[in-house]
DNA sequence: CTATCTGCAAACGTTTTGCATAACA
DNA sequence: TGTTATGCAAAACGTTTGCAGATAG
């Protein structure tokens, strides 16, 4: 592994909360001083998870990355400030698996986003 | 509604089980000789997604476009194949609820993706 | 007649790729 | 040394937009 891909993993580690986009990595590794172009962000970006480094998922169009090291969630985004939270349901998990078994699938892998307005964006609302 | 949209949403309808990538939607009415741009078919079928006449989802970085005259369902894609399987899970529904009211989001919508290998797919796999 | 829709082509934002150079092991 | 990673710039990709002309109601 590269001086690179450390710093980009050591990044996205720093944050745990965070997701991080491409451009965002980019940015903030330059802001430090890291001589960096995106095509490397990229190619870090995807071999790190191909290591199962870094997570994945997408959403509003862009790809965002964070550490591997938490345990497995799915996201919730609020569609006004963009705040995300994470949870994990292990039922939803549970029924996921499933439903895949039940139509002869092997489940590999899953995308789960819910979108919504979180409570403080509720508040200017009417709600 | 113009003729245009309406051919759109005629073809959408015509096949329930498919879910319509644009280009696919363009490529189907010029075939049957009506003359339409892309940027027509992507107007055409945001305004009918608007109108709740079509659904949409996305996976593989590309927006795909089915009925809305069906039940709510999420989706399992065969990531060898490109088959698609249509699956509704009352109680995933309830739970994704319960999570964002948990959080004090209200909850608008969600994206619910399963991957994996279809039965046949598996096959050839060493499984 | 006015508002809306259309085709085309150009622009957009994100991601990938080609290639010559640089760093790794 | 040979292999892999990098920077840059260009291309690819799906999608959106500006605009002048066509169509709907």
């Amino acid at each position: 592994m590269t001086a690179h891909r450390r710093a980009v993993l050591a990044l996205i580690e720093e944050e745990p909360g965070r997701h991080w986009s491409a451009e965002e990595v980019a940015e903030a590794l330059r802001a430090r001083g890291v001589r960096i172009g995106v095509a490397t962000v990229y190619r870090a970006l995807a071999a790190l998870e191909a290591e199962g480094r870094i997570a994945s998922v997408q959403w509003h169009g862009r790809r965002r990355y964070e550490s591997a090291a938490k345990a497995h969630h799915d996201h919730l985004v609020c569609i006004r400030c963009g705040r995300v939270e994470e949870f994990c349901d292990p039922a939803i998990e549970e029924k996921q698996e499933a439903a895949a078994y039940a139509r002869g699938f092997r489940l590999l892998g899953h995308q789960l986003v819910l979108f919504g307005l979180c409570a403080d964006c509720q508040e200017g609302d009417g709600v």
